[in-house]
DNA sequence: CTGAAAGCGCTTACAG
DNA sequence: CTGAAAGCGCTTACAG
């Protein structure tokens, strides 16, 4: 036996104050069974390649030892798999973790990779401290959520040749995406409008940058796959009606103040309805009719996109185009999952929307019932 | 040099179809470039080591490669750092995330710790696969979010001797503690109602098996150590003014059909005012409230606590006790970091509460204006 | 400014 | 059922 004097070995020159006890490994426990370090190592990962009464007389030994289970890190490099998934969000989580539906998406997800054994670790954009978590962090696939493909991030997932999901992305060789029928729901939006006889309409969007403008051939250009799938749903339904929206838009990705701004100048001359790329931008335009004593839905119709858990608890309810964020968030995992496996049949996959028609659109002009009606008896 | 023929060597057996290219290494770089692997090391890691002509050609000759910098599965095995945090909370991801102030604490986490370069990984509970994330992942501390101290993820933690911050937990020794003060803004709360002179009072909570029973000593037996502070606010300020309330409570962590039935009994015969252990539970209780025709606040006062988002949009907007959850996940970040960097100063933090006093509460049977009067004229 | 040596802690075939 | 050997891909002192 080479076991030394004390059973377990102290860390720290003599005289140093010995802060923590020196590091057990799988060493430590097989010198102090009198076996070699890979039975202990089967003792753990692989029981059935020794006997029980072996294994049991080791795990004993490692937890007098006060050993936590095979080091995590060193595992990984030997197996060459972490356990742990990526995730990077259009945002940094701080931005992204505001909106509700984003934070549907990581939930699904992080529920499906967890059935499967995997845990998710949250991307964030490279900082200051030169830290790329995309470059940096061990892994062993990522779930890309609503980047456009020149995202740094992105890129260095791809250099690694990690297995990636792209959700809401735009469509690349080889790398499966996953997302709603944005066309076909935001196309929905727009025939709901257009039925209900409105023919002022504007668009309210983000990723574009448009000031109250008409939609001119280089003005529809996006960096958001997903802006642009609804710019094609709303301008194929309003073309079919031969109506011209207005475009109300930002650069930024989400809502900003650039936005705001446009938003108000828009209702210094109303539309009679407006489609908005997400129900927090719809509400935004609401707040903001609100505040003008513009009317929703009698003088102003909206209609949002996503079925945010918000749109069914303001009033007026919001009308919006529903998506089912967990079962996107299941097809994300499951696309990876399989990509993992290395079972090829991995493809993109569209999944549907459907229209909700709430309380927030009315016919143009109509005096439609609203909440507060006590006032016309 | 001992670069093989082609420039990239290619894997798989003869014969076989070459799926992928061989894993490139430091190794690979070394040869191509005519230096040592270590020397490759130091151009990624340690630019000052070398000259910079020297460092550009190994930057280029592994951009040429396919190189996508240090492997970081290796890279955490020797330098025994992973730039990943643990994050472990009450229920899995999939529960935890349903709740907004959960959501907000892992925002604010989540940014503070990228801002200091690491990344952090949802830690869900130990699978059926056998996988246990707090015990299988590599990561280098951990933040323990309002667990019992019996969780098996907690011990495993421990076990391993990772740096581990907990928040809104049970005092452990040698565990930094971070959270609200939570008995000084259940004390708020509770004498709010006592000043609005309500005498018949429920208190509603989680973690607490109670049937509308009486607060004897053996049934304020909670296993949330977030419960048991709150509890003990309330309990003093109706002590002192001589109330006993009804207790109303489900053995369960969160708000689950046990309850909801339990409330709905206490409807039944209802109190005057009810205290709610958060703002969702409280939103249960109007919406209950509500379906019966009692009203709030004339007929039923509710406070709740944490000042949800949801808290100021619902209506009547609730009375309820803020928190600071950006803080608080600022807070167990920076204790993490500084326990990370060895600063022995880290210590445990009472976060400060603030009574916000809105429209669910009034005076027992008052005459209150709701927001419906206008058929009383 | 550059390199030879040792090591991080484990696992994977392969023998016996 | 058990072990000796090689290796996962990198970094950390330490020489020169």
């Amino acid at each position: 036996m080479l076991t030394p004097a004390g059973p377990i070995p102290l860390s720290g020159t003599m005289g140093e104050e010995v802060v923590g006890v020196a590091r057990v490994t799988l060493k430590t426990i097989a010198e102090h069974v009198g076996v070699s370090r890979m039975t202990v190592s089967n003792a753990f990962s692989r029981p059935d390649q020794l006997s029980e009464d072996l294994r049991t007389r080791i795990l004993t030994a490692a937890e007098e030892l006060g050993y936590a289970g095979p080091d995590p890190a060193a595992r990984a490099l030997a197996r060459g798999r972490t356990g742990v998934i990526g995730m990077v969000l259009t945002n940094s989580p701080r931005d992204a973790f505001t909106d509700d539906v984003a934070v549907g998406f990581v939930r699904a997800v992080a529920g499906s990779l967890a059935d499967a054994g995997y845990s998710l670790v949250l991307l964030h954009a490279s900082g200051k401290n030169g830290v790329v978590p995309a470059r940096d962090i061990a892994m062993d696939g990522a779930i890309v959520y609503s980047c456009a493909p020149a995202t740094a991030a992105f890129a260095a997932l791809r250099e690694r040749h990690l297995p990636i999901v792209n959700v809401e992305g735009a469509p690349l060789p080889g790398v499966p995406d996953i997302g709603i029928d944005n066309a076909t729901g935001a196309y929905q939006a727009a025939q709901h409008l257009v039925d209900l006889g409105h023919t002022r309409i504007a668009i309210v969007v983000s990723a574009l940058d448009a000031d109250n403008s008409s939609p001119s051939e280089a003005a529809v250009d996006t960096a958001s796959p997903t802006i642009a799938g609804r710019m094609d749903g709303w301008m194929r339904a309003l073309g079919q009606a031969d109506i011209v929206p207005t475009l109300v838009g930002t650069p930024a990705l989400g809502i900003d103040d650039i936005l705001r701004e446009r938003i108000d100048r828009m209702l210094d001359d109303p539309p009679t309805a407006v489609l908005a790329f997400s129900d927090l931008a719809a509400l935004e335009v609401m707040e903001r009719a609100k505040a003008r004593g513009i009317l929703v839905p009698e003088q102003l119709s909206v209609v949002g996109f996503d079925d945010n858990p918000l749109a069914a608890r303001v009033s007026p309810a919001l009308t919006t185009v529903r998506q089912d964020i967990d079962a996107k968030g299941d097809a994300a995992a499951q696309a990876l999952l399989s990509l993992l496996r290395e079972e090829e049949a991995t493809s993109s996959q569209r999944l549907p929307t459907a229209l909700v028609i709430r309380a927030s659109t009315a016919q143009p002009g109509a005096a439609g019932r609203s909440e507060k009606t006590s006032s016309r008896t």
